[in-house]
Order: structure tokens, then sequence, then C-alpha cells
DNA sequence: CGTAGACCTGAATCGGGTCTCAGGTTTGAG
DNA sequence: CTCAAACCTGAGACCCGATTCAGGTCTACG
């Protein structure tokens, strides 16, 4: 692949979305290169001029929701002033992305086996963002003492199936407002912090 | 397919067994058919005899590890006193559990695409089992109020999680104990328990 | 020991997948 | 306007999968 003008970066951006949803919608296996390339637009043969392989068209989607999603919750946990309350931000905005993304999840779920590494790698992003603040914050004395690493995992989990059932299978595009009020208070609790407010 | 003899009886139990076998090692796509027969040690036409289609057999296996996994879970939990101990003891029973058949991750995370109906089946059977449990402590007094089902999600997200990155992960057979410990303390807050002894 | 019914077999059918390649089209710098 | 580089194309080459089926083997019971 070489230098590459305006219309070929537009085209390769064409087949990056299309991959997206076809592979959101259909799943890795049933999502074919013809597919992704009718959805995108063009022919057959373009797709490898772009990428070596179906595989890696999936392992820079995976890279590239994963750099989206965490920067959607760290932008959206720096407006909290207190741990518990930039985590719950965090948590309302990786709803919100799971609700206009649901490739995210798709996408991460089939990486099990098509691509562990990316997998791998997803997961542990999302915790370094969560270690260190929570670490600042234990040595603060704002949450209770512990492994930060452990309450990483943790939280992440409980991102993960409340996200799944409440936005995923509803379809949904938000959270209710009377789970996520609960979740805030399991969310406190969890961490041992005083309070959402300082 | 009719009455089987016990021959018959054997043969299907052996398919089960390697295609839970070649499902985990391969997933649902790699695993082929005549893979599966030949780790059966029978012939291809043999499968049909048995299993409609390479779907019905995956969502057999699904059914069967979930019911194996509640039971493992719920036994150990007989032996706990208080809720927060019981709930531990689960966890304890979960990750034995996800140690002795990977296959359950491995299986239940492919289910997103290839059998929605069985990822959906098996997450909420074992919502149910918390859910009872958890509205009796919370009306007993014996961990904070709130709505069970947001609370044996998030549960489910950090056993879910946790296993997945210190048992799947490490391939160890069990949980390091400094992060059970750990675990134990982070559960026993999201509770709201008193204590995990009475 | 004969035989009905259960059990087993693997080649063949049919469908579909990834990736390559020889040749055509478009673009933009000079 | 010219033309080399970049871009695009879709028909195969090649491979592999699920499922069927016509015909063979086993076994329990009368």
């Amino acid at each position: 692949m070489k230098q590459l003008t305006a219309r070929g970066a537009r085209t390769r951006q064409k087949l990056l979305e299309a991959a997206e949803r076809i592979f959101a919608e259909l799943g890795y296996h049933d999502a074919s290169i013809v597919k992704i390339t009718e959805a995108a637009g063009v022919g057959q043969g373009t797709f490898y001029l772009y990428f070596e392989s179906k595989k890696q068209v999936f392992d820079e989607l995976v890279l590239d929701l994963n750099t989206r999603v965490r920067h959607a919750m760290t932008e959206a946990a720096d407006g909290g002033t207190t741990r518990a309350e930039r985590e719950l931000l965090g948590f309302g905005a990786f709803f919100r992305f799971t609700a206009e993304h649901p490739a995210l999840y798709r996408i991460i779920r089939q990486a099990e086996f098509v691509s562990p590494e990316s997998l791998q790698l997803h997961y542990e992003r999302l915790t370094e963002g969560y270690v260190t603040g929570l670490r600042q914050a234990m040595d603060a004395g704002e949450i209770a003492e512990g492994d930060p690493e452990v309450l990483a995992w943790s939280l992440m989990g409980i991102g993960e199936l409340v996200g799944m059932r409440w936005i995923l299978w509803n379809g949904s595009t938000e959270m209710p407002e009377p789970v996520f009020d609960e979740l805030a208070r399991i969310l406190v609790r969890a961490l041992g912090a005083k309070d959402l407010d300082p």
C-alpha cells in the first residue's frame, strides 16, 4: 500500500464504515467481502487494495472502536468532581456509545475467536484508564483501599452486562432512569465512596 | 429419531462431548461436522442420526452447560449462612467450573451470533437464581434495598470479567487468593451487607 | 440362528467463501 | 493537453463446508 490520495482515503473510509455495519449486523463469518464491498459501493477487488485480509480489517475496527469508546468515556468523566461521579459519568457515556454503536459489543464478542489479541487489547486498554484513576482516589482516601485492578475489572463487568441487558437487548437508545439510578447506588457502594457529590 | 438403545445413547453422548471439545477449541465456524465426528470416532453421516443440524447441537450444549454451572453454583451457595457468604461461595463455584470447562465462556461468546436465543436464555436463567435470593435478603434487611435485577446483572458482570481475566487468560485452574479476597471485599460493599459472617 | 429394525458409513451434491489478476478508468502535475 | 501513477473492476482459481442418501453392518429377541 502506497501513499493514498484523497480519493484513496475516501474509498478506504467507505470500506471501513461498511465493514463496521456488516460485521455488526451479520457477524464475522456471515460478513463476506462481497457484502462489504457491495455495501461500500465498490468492486470486490478494491477491498484488497486497502486491507490485507478480512481479519486485518476486523482488527482495525476493534482498535478504532476501542479508541472511540475510551475517548467518549474519559471526556464525559472529566466533567465530574468526585471519583464516584466521574465513574458514573463514564458509565453514562459508555451506554450512550453502546446505543449509538452496537457494533462495539457485537464485534468484541466475535473477537474471542476471530482475534483473541484484539479482544485482550481492548479490555486491557479499558482497564488501564480505570486503574490510574482508582489508585489516585484510593491514595486520596476518597474510595476504599484495595487492589485497583480487581475493582477495575469488576466495574467493566458491571458496565458490560448492564449495557447488554438494558441497551442492546431493549434496542433502546438510552438507559432507563430507574436502572441508572440503581446502578449509581451500587457503584457508590462498590467503590466504598462517601457519596456521589463532595 | 426413534427410541435409543444403549448403543445409540452412547454414540450420541460421544458426539456431544466431542462437539463441546471442538467448539471450545476452534469456535463454531471452524468446528466442522467432519472434525466433530472424527473426534467422536464415528462417520460423518452418524451425526445426523442424532442431531438435526450443527446449530441444534450447539443449542443443546449451551443448555447443558447452563444447567451444570447453575447446579454447581447453587450447591456451593447452600453451604453459606449470610447472603454475602452465599454469593461468594457461588462465585467460587463459578470460577472452578470455568477452570474445568472453559467451553462455557467460549461457547457462550459465540452464541451472540450463532444462537441469540440461547445466549439470552443462559443469562436469564442465571439471573433468576440471583434475583430470588437477593430479594429475600433485602426483605430480611440483610443487604441494601434496591432493584434486585440490576444488582443481579451487576454481580454476573463482575463474575464474568474477573473469571475471564484471572482464570481463562491465565489458563489457571484457580483464582489467585489475593484476587478472590479483594473480590470478597468488593462484593460485600456492593451488596451493602454488614459482613461476610453473621 | 435368522431377521427386523436400529445403527453406521463416506462419497456426492450443492452452495458459498477468500483472494488474485489481467486489463480498464480516473486523476493531477507539468 | 499528456501520460504515469493511482485507482478500480469482477470473473475466475482454488478451497472447504453442511447435509443427504443408497447401501452396508450389527444386535437382540423369538
